[in-house]
DNA sequence: CCAGAGGCTGAATCCTACA
DNA sequence: TTGTAGGATTCAGCCTCTG
C-alpha cells in the first residue's frame, strides 16, 4: 500500500509487520489518514503511586504533596495528549478509536480523547467473568475495565456493524457491557520460564467483538502498544491487516511467533448479517414504470384508508399528496413513516405489503 | 451538632433538612471537616441535539433542562473543580466521595477529582438491567453509569463495611459491576401532572448499597445535587444523617413530602434482589467470540445436514443463513428448534452437542 | 379474580445519499 | 456546502384494559 503525503513521512504501510520503535515516533512516521481502526492498552502505571518520579528523575518524597501528585499526572497527561494527537493524524476521517483502561488511567485519557477532539461514541465495560478477588477486604473486586470508543470528531462517519453484533448476542441489541473472561488457559502467553509473558494480556475475546463490530475486511487496524500482540492475532484470524508498534523486543518476539502460528478463518465466514441500510434504493416510480402497480390503483394502510397511485410515482389521498412516505406520515400524524411496510395492495384477494414488489426488484438486480 | 471553625462558616450542620441554593455556596458556608460521606449526581452535560424518536414513531423525553446546560468543557470543568473543591473542605479527614456519571461527564469529573487530590478507591460501574435501547441502531446500548468512589486523599481512611456487602451479595465479595434496575413504577416520583418530577431520579436500591457499603449509622451524609432526595430518603430509612442542597424549589418540594413519608429502618425489602437467572443466557456468538467454534468450521444435525459458522455466531446452510435457531428449525421444516441441541461439532472424532460448550460457559460466569 | 394483550417509557451526545 | 427527502430503527418492566 502507498500513499503520497506532503509531509514526508513514509509512503509505505508496513502492514502486518510489528514496528520497532517509540509510538509517537512510528505514527509520526506513517502516513496521514491512513488506518481504518486504533485499539490501544496503553501502559497507566507510569509513576502514579509508590516511589513518584519527576520527568527529570528526581525523587518525589511526599505522597501527599499536591503539587508532585499533579506534576506526576501532568507528565501522564502530556505522554497521552501526545500519543492521542499523532494516533488522530493517523486515522482516516471515518475511522475510529478504541482505548481501554482502568480507574487510575482511563478518566485522564477520556478527557485527553475528548480535548484533542474525538467524539466519544460509547464507553464500553469489559466485564471480568473470573476477575481477581481483593484479598485485603478494603475495597470492591475490581471486576471489569472501561473501553473508550470514539469516532475522529463531532458528526465523522464511523464503522459499526450493528446486524452482526445483534447477531452475536442472538438477536438482542449489543449492550455496553460485555460479559467476557479474562485470559488464561492456553491462551495465556508463556516464557521460556512458564511465567505470562506479558502481564495484562487481553483476551482475543475481546478484540474480536470490537473487531467486528468496529471494521471490515480488509481494513487497516494500527495497535501502538501491541505487546504480545492480540490486536494482531484477531485480526489475521478476521481477514484484517494489522500495524502493531512495540517498544520492547521480548514482546515483539513473543508476538511475532504468536501470529506465526495463526490460521486466518476462510473468507466466506468473514461475510457478517448486513444491515437494510446496505440494500440499494429502490424508487417507488419503478414499481409503476415496471407495471408491478398501475396508475388509478389504490394502496391501503392498515387503518383501512386508502390512498390512489400516480403515473409519476407519488401518491394522492384526501388532502394530500406526495411520496409513499410523506402521505403514509401525514395519515399517521407522524414525522416519519417506511412508505414501504406502510402501504398494501389487493392481489387475487390478498393483501400484500408493497415492500413484496420491491424484494422482487432487488433479487433481479 | 455545633463545631467550630477558623473561617467564620456556619457552626451547625443542617442535619436532615434540604438547604435552598447553590452547592458551592452553602457547601463553604457549612463547617470544615464536618461531614462523612458525599454522593454527588451532578449535571451530565449531555449535550443532545435534535429529537428522537422511537420506531414506533414515539418521541423520547428528552433531558433539556437549564441545569444540564454548559457552554463548553472548559465551562463544565471549572463548575467541577469549584464543587470538588468545596467539597473537599467539608469532608472528615476519614470521609469520602462517591460522584455517578456517564460518558459525558466521567472523565473530566475523574480527572477533577485526582487533580484535587481526592484518592480513587474504585470505579463502580451500574449495569442497568433495563435500559433505554439504541433507538436508530448506530452504538451498543447505553447500558451502564459510572460511580467513582474516592477518599479524601492517598493513604487516607475511609469506612468499608466489606461484611455487609459480601452479605448483600449472598455470601460473594461485592464486585465493582452492580446490576440494579432502573428507577421506575411506583418508585418513581410524578408531579401534579402525573409526570416525572425529576429526569434522572435514581434507585433508592444504589443508594442503599452505597451507603450500607461506605458509611454507618450516625454518619452524616451530603448530597450537593438532591433533586427528588434519593441520597435523603434511603439515609433515613438507614439511620444515617442528611443534608440536602438543592436550588430548584420544585425539587426541594417534592423532596421534602418524600423523605417525610419515609419509615426508618425496614431494613428487609429494600434491596432489590440479584434476578439470578438459574441459567443465565448465552449467546451462541459467545463461543465464537472465545474460540471456543471456529468461523468457517461445520456443525452437523442428527441427520448429517451441515452448516458453516460465520464470524457473527449465525450460520449459514445451503439456502438459509440465520441463527442456531433458525438455521435448524428451516432444516427441519418446523416453526421453532432449540439449536443448542440439534446442531453438533466434531472433537477427536466424537460428535458432541454444541450445549457442551454451553455449559462449559455458565460453569465459569 | 386471573391471564394475556397492548401501551407507555427510560441521563440519548442515535441517518445519509443525493441533488 | 447545504438542503431535501427516503426510509430504517427497540428492550425490559410496569401499568391498564379486556375477556
Amino acid at each position: 500500500m502507498k500513499t503520497k503525503t506532503k509531509t514526508g513521512a513514509a509512503t509505505t504501510l508496513p502492514l502486518n509487520q510489528i514496528v520497532a520503535g517509540d509510538c509517537i515516533e512510528v505514527m509520526n512516521s506513517l502516513p496521514e489518514g491512513s488506518v481504518d481502526l486504533i485499539f490501544a492498552d496503553p501502559p497507566y502505571n507510569l509513576q502514579l503511586r509508590g516511589d513518584l518520579h519527576r520527568p527529570d528523575n528526581s525523587r518525589v518524597d511526599a505522597v501527599d504533596d499536591h503539587w508532585d501528585q499533579f506534576s506526576s499526572f501532568a507528565a501522564y497527561d502530556k505522554f497521552t495528549r501526545d500519543w492521542l494527537k499523532a494516533a488522530r493524524r493517523l486515522l482516516k476521517p471515518d475511522g475510529a478509536i478504541w482505548v481501554i483502561g482502568s480507574y487510575h488511567n482511563i478518566f485522564r485519557v477520556g478527557s485527553a480523547l475528548q480535548d484533542a477532539g474525538y467524539w466519544i461514541l460509547n464507553d464500553v465495560v469489559w466485564r471480568k467473568a473470573n476477575p481477581m478477588p481483593n484479598f485485603r477486604g478494603k475495597r470492591f473486586t475490581n471486576a471489569h475495565e472501561t473501553m473508550i470508543w470514539a469516532s475522529k470528531g463531532e458528526g465523522a462517519k464511523y464503522t459499526f456493524n450493528y446486524e452482526a453484533l445483534k447477531a452475536l448476542n442472538e438477536g438482542i441489541q449489543m449492550r455496553s457491557d460485555w460479559v467476557l473472561p479474562i485470559c488464561n488457559g492456553g491462551e495465556r502467553l508463556k516464557n521460556e520460564n512458564g511465567d505470562k509473558a506479558h502481564p495484562t494480556q487481553k483476551p482475543e475475546s475481546l478484540l474480536h467483538r470490537v473487531l467486528v463490530g468496529s471494521t471490515n475486511p480488509g481494513d487497516v487496524v494500527l495497535d501502538p502498544f501491541f505487546g504480545t500482540g492480540t490486536t494482531g492475532a484477531v485480526a489475521k484470524m478476521l481477514g484484517r491487516d494489522f500495524i502493531g508498534i512495540e517498544r520492547e523486543a521480548a514482546y515483539r518476539k513473543v508476538a511475532a511467533e504468536r501470529i506465526s502460528r495463526v490460521r486466518p478463518f476462510e473468507k466466506s465466514a468473514l461475510e457478517v448479517t448486513q444491515s437494510k441500510r446496505a440494500e440499494p434504493r429502490v424508487p417507488f416510480g419503478q414499481l409503476v414504470e415496471r407495471g408491478m402497480l398501475r396508475p388509478g390503483e389504490m394502496l391501503m394502510n392498515a387503518r383501512g384508508q386508502s390512498a390512489k397511485v400516480r403515473a409519476d410515482g407519488t401518491l394522492i389521498g384526501d388532502d394530500i399528496k406526495g411520496s409513499i412516505h410523506q402521505v403514509g406520515a401525514h395519515l399517521e400524524g407522524a414525522p416519519s413513516c417506511n412508505g414501504w411496510t406502510y402501504w398494501h395492495f389487493k392481489r387475487e384477494g390478498k393483501v400484500v405489503p408493497i415492500d413484496v414488489l420491491r424484494q422482487q426488484i432487488r433479487s433481479e438486480m
